[in-house]
DNA sequence: ATAAAATGTAGTATATATGCTATATTATGT
DNA sequence: ACATAATATAGCATATATACTACATTTTAT
C-alpha cells in the first residue's frame, strides 16, 4: 500500500487498546486481515461502512463514537465520569 | 453494476426526501456522481466512511442515524415528537 | 394524455479497499 | 541483553467503490 492519508479521524486504536486487543485478535472477531486494522488506525484508508459497522459492533461503541469528519479531543477526566456522555 | 445486495440498513433515501433533496442535488452537495446515491440508496453497495460523514454532514444527522446492521424500525408517531431520540 | 423530471438498469473504466506474504522495527517481559 | 510479541513497511493480487454514458421506466405536474 503506497501509503496515502486519509482526511477524517478515527478512535480505534485507543478503543482497540482499551479494550486489550492486539490487532490479531480484533481482526479475528471480525473476520479481517490484522493489517487492515493497522491500516485504519494509522488513517492510511477509507474503510467500507460494513467493516465500521463490524468494528462498531466488536469494539461496543457506536459509529460516531468512532469516525469523524473533526478531530477527536482527548478524553479528559470529566469525560471519564460516570455520568460522561459520548465524544466531543 | 451487478447488482449486489449488502447486509446492512440506511435511511439514506428517507432523508433525503424529507429534505427535498433529488439524488442529483444531494450528489452535488457531496461532490459524487448521482448514480452512487441511487446505489447507495437500493443497498447496492457498500460505501466509504468517507462517503458516509460527507452524507451525515450533507443530511445533519449522525453515521448511526444514516447506517445500522440492524432494519430500522419504521418512524412512528411518538418519534415525530419535540421530545424525541433518536434511532431504534 | 403528454411532457418533463426523477429514478432504474446496464455496461465499461479506474481507483482503491482489502487480502496476503515477507521482512524490519519497536515494545514487552524475563 | 535476549527472546518474544506487537506493530510497521513494502510489494503484489483481487474484489469492489465510484465515475461515467446511454437508454428505459416510473413519477409528477400540467
Amino acid at each position: 500500500m503506497s501509503s496515502k492519508q486519509v482526511n477524517f479521524y478515527n478512535r480505534v486504536k485507543m478503543l482497540r487498546v482499551e479494550r486489550g486487543l492486539s490487532r490479531q485478535q480484533l481482526a479475528e472477531l471480525i473476520n479481517v486481515h490484522p493489517q487492515t486494522i493497522g491500516y485504519i488506525e494509522r488513517q492510511q484508508f477509507n474503510p467500507t461502512i460494513e467493516l465500521a459497522l463490524n468494528l462498531s459492533k466488536a469494539l461496543g461503541v457506536g459509529l460516531d463514537a468512532m469516525f469523524s469528519a473533526e478531530p477527536f479531543e482527548l478524553v479528559d477526566e470529566a469525560a471519564l465520569r460516570p455520568s460522561a456522555k459520548t465524544n466531543k
